[in-house]
DNA sequence: TGGTACCAATTCTAGACAGCATGTC
DNA sequence: CTAGAATTGGTACCA
């Protein structure tokens, strides 16, 4: 199909297609839109990686448009929001606008309310449909990109009670599921009424295999003789091969030690082939990589950079991360090593990809599980860029026989699993139970039912009664909590109080059909979006605190929910932390599990290990040192910094709902995470351009508060912050009249350093404490054993 | 004394969404 | 039912 055939777009938009180059449509693209695409119908297309999805939903939306409708882009990931918008903005050129929101990209909902296209993630979506957004009843028509994630047991069941609210919402809704092959992608559409396209179908040419030995077999029966020298490794061997016909490789693997070492590795292969000046373009985008951020990690990449040859994984910092992906696009990098976040993320395609590690690590399996089929057919998807290389390679390694003939029936040839809604988690359930509840899609309990009845899980599900049974079992816990309250008709449940006597109350409403009303407490965990069990948890610790709580106090306490990721515990760290909890009993907040309880009491002093990377960062540890002390990547630290932001702002709000004295100490608590300050440095951070380092050297010189700064001697504050112009940024931004520093010289500050300076080691003076504890800590090792024995 | 080659024991394990209101070095 | 790569530590050996 020509894109001239196409109608019911807005006009230019053929005309933009054309100039884009686009002027035949792709098999998929050509079956979705006879299937109704842009004719307001519902579709689930489940097609490969890289075979025009995008072109789908965008000819779904646009025709919405064209009707005078508005469109919802869903994506699973902050990243891939920014690359779809991006991807949009070029209709603007005839006249169609977009807008994003996702939790940390300002966004008002008056503003969205004017957009045509309106890219989100799913948690996002979510938020927006609990706290009445009206647009949303504006929609037309919302694409679900990479719909398979509805499998996922942590996400999963967001993306599929959100579609499943969105129709509701609104009963004509196109709804428009993009997703990888999947084995069950006639059921998804079943789910969503919707027309299934599925196909094969590739723009360039894939061909799988497997390498052993020194020879490289593919599914379609050719082979290719790559030779494995030495000491070399396999994967060593496959990078260097392709990369002498000009081609780069991606290296997927299991653990990010093991991406850095294989970057490391590889390096070896990349640095040989590059030209002058490819390494100079390189030695600066290794100083880039440097400048973001001054850690081990940091130095590690930029060094395999200089080489050629970088790593990926959650530990890099997001600027890195995008460097990375960018020069890998622009071909400066001729090899990535990475975990699977790069398979997930945004579009980074290479000639060939190696599939070193097929088993991963999983707890929950005792050992090593093997991926899943779909997972490695993502991996293996970004092998080919169109219109680059004439075909893509993607190759698993086997180091037997046996193993090669088992990969390809694992992989090779093998379909993918079927997607199965994980909505009856308890955990799930619970979040999303009351989400249902207070933003009054459903009043009652068979309402509720009714609801739940219109998911994924309920067409899927074989066990008639477990959804109801996991929802009663959630009704009690919400309901034990405060966070709504049931009214059986007979007026006794609202006297009812614990757990016993409601499950007394549920047992005895039996079948009658209750009503339920969120309590203003589970309002405000809902539009929260707190799980309601990190709710509860942080409203009994407040509610348990008697003193005013330490900073470390409450950040143990939000690093104990579900909601954080808490740290790994390594070997030996148990006694130290044991130590510190010890130490530092008094101001934790709520009861410690017993001893006894092993896995809880583990998790507890994982929940401290975290809060005091979090003290320690509000100490003014620097990036180094934490990273280094707490064996964690850039990113990980972000990332902990940037959860412990918001739930300590949700703390904030809990501790003003349930009237608590502790409403400052929380807000407090996280500033100083917020801006990684100390107390006494708050008010400083609160001037705009001043941040943890400015404030420090200014209060040192005995300015302490942004009156401080619209008085001091301008040459002591140039002599805290260095370049001039950062000087009158900050003077201006700090209201002084006169900011200008013309004509000023550096000061130092003389006497007035006395106070500072001893602020200055106190920050120090934690460093050392920690690590001396440490070495306390392995010193008393013999000891305390001796003790308990 | 120092370098290294090698083997055995030990260690450790992927990822990343959200409120609210604005801005680091 | 279930692993395996990387790192660390120790030893032998040689210059």
């Amino acid at each position: 199909m020509n894109v001239e055939e196409l109608s019911r777009l807005p006009a230019g938009a053929v005309d933009h297609f054309r100039r884009e180059g686009i002027e035949e449509l792709y098999p998929p693209q050509a079956e979705a839109v006879e299937a109704g695409a842009t004719d307001s119908e519902s579709l689930v297309a489940a097609v490969p990686t890289a075979s025009g999805k995008t072109m789908i939903a965008a000819l779904s939306m646009l025709s919405a448009i064209e009707r005078g409708g508005k469109a919802l882009y869903i994506v699973p990931l902050r990243a891939l929001a920014s690359e779809k918008k991006a991807e949009f903005e070029a209709y603007e050129e005839f006249g169609v606008t977009v807008g994003v929101t996702t939790g940390n990209y300002e966004s008002t909902s008056d503003w969205l309310a004017t957009k045509d296209i309106i890219v989100a993630t799913s948690e996002k979506v979510d938020s927006l449909v609990r706290n009445g957004a009206d647009w949303l009843s504006d929609l037309t028509c919302v694409v679900s990109d990479e719909v398979h994630l509805i499998d996922d047991r942590n996400r999963g069941p967001t993306l599929e009670v959100t579609l499943a609210k969105l129709r509701q919402l609104t009963p004509q809704l196109q709804v428009v599921a993009l997703s990888a092959t999947v084995g069950n992608a006639d059921e998804i559409a079943d789910w969503l009424d919707a027309a299934l396209v599925e196909t094969d179908w590739r723009p360039i040419d894939l061909r799988m295999g497997v390498h052993y030995g020194n020879a490289l077999n593919f599914d379609d029966g050719s082979t290719r003789e790559v030779a494995v020298d030495g000491s070399e490794k396999q994967e060593a061997a496959l990078v260097r091969d392709i990369l002498e016909e000009g081609g780069s490789s991606l290296v997927f693997v299991n653990s990010r030690r093991n991406a850095e070492a294989a970057a490391k590795r590889l390096g070896k292969v990349t640095s040989s082939e590059l030209a002058a000046e490819e390494q100079a373009a390189l030695a600066e985008l290794a100083d880039d990589i440097r400048d973001d951020s001054d850690t081990e990690t940091s130095a590690d990449l930029a060094d395999c950079v200089e080489h050629g040859s970088a790593f990926h994984h959650a530990g890099l910092s997001n600027t890195q991360r995008s460097l990375v992906e960018d020069a890998f696009r622009d071909r400066l990098l001729k090899v990535i090593s990475a975990t699977p976040t790069l398979a997930a993320g945004v579009n980074t395609p290479a000639r060939r990809v190696v599939v070193r590690d097929w088993r991963r690590f999983d707890p929950s399996a005792g050992g090593m599980a093997p991926l899943d089929v779909l997972e490695v057919h993502q991996m293996m998807g970004r092998a080919g860029r169109p219109g680059l290389d004439p075909y893509g390679e993607a190759v698993l390694l086997a180091k037997s026989h046996d193993e090669s003939e088992e990969l390809f029936d694992r992989y090779v040839w093998a379909d993918p699993e079927p997607v199965r809604s994980k909505l009856a988690a308890e955990p799930a359930l619970r979040t999303h139970v009351l989400a249902t509840i207070a933003s009054g899609f459903a009043r009652t309990r068979d309402g509720l039912l009714e609801f739940l009845e219109a998911t994924l899980y309920a067409s899927q599900s074989t066990e008639a009664g477990r959804l109801e049974t996991v929802t009663d079992t959630v009704l009690q816990y919400l309901e034990s909590n405060d966070f709504i309250e049931r009214d059986g008709g007979d007026g006794s449940a609202e006297a009812d109080d614990g757990a016993f006597t409601s499950a007394a109350a549920l047992a005895e409403s039996g079948g009658r059909d209750e009503s339920l009303e969120a309590t203003s407490l589970g309002h405000t965990v809902s539009r929260l979006y707190l799980d309601p069990m990190s709710a509860a948890e942080i409203v009994h610790g407040l509610e348990r605190a008697d003193d005013r709580p330490t900073a470390l106090g409450l950040y143990q306490l939000v690093s104990r929910t579900p909601d954080m990721y808490e740290l790994y515990l390594r070997s030996g760290e148990d006694e130290k932390f044991g130590e510190l909890y010890y130490e530092r009993e008094a101001e934790l907040l709520g009861d410690a599990p017993s001893e006894f309880e092993e896995d809880r009491f583990e998790d507890w002093l994982s929940a401290l290990k975290t809060g005091k990377l979090l003290e320690d960062w509000a100490e003014e540890t620097d990036e180094a040192r934490l990273t280094d002390r707490y064996k964690i990547g850039p990113g990980d630290l972000r990332g902990k910094v940037d959860t412990a932001e918001w739930l300590l702002g949700a703390a904030e709000s809990l501790a003003a709902e349930i009237d608590s004295d502790w409403t400052v100490a929380v807000r407090e608590a996280r500033a100083r995470v917020e801006h990684g300050v100390g107390e006494e440095l708050l008010e400083l951070v609160s001037v705009g351009d001043v941040g943890r380092k400015r404030a420090r050297s200014l209060y040192e010189r005995g300015i302490e508060t942004p009156s401080d700064l619209r008085t001091a001697d301008k040459g002591v504050v140039l002599d805290a912050l260095k370049g001039e112009k950062t000087a009158e940024t900050i003077l201006e931004n700090a209201g002084r009249e006169d900011p200008s520093m013309d004509g000023i010289e550096p000061k130092s500050a003389g006497s007035s350093t006395g106070t500072a300076t001893a602020a200055s080691s106190d920050g120090n003076r934690n460093d050392e404490s920690m690590e001396s504890e440490a070495t306390d800590g392995d010193a008393d090792d013999g000891q305390s054993s001796l003790g308990d024995f």
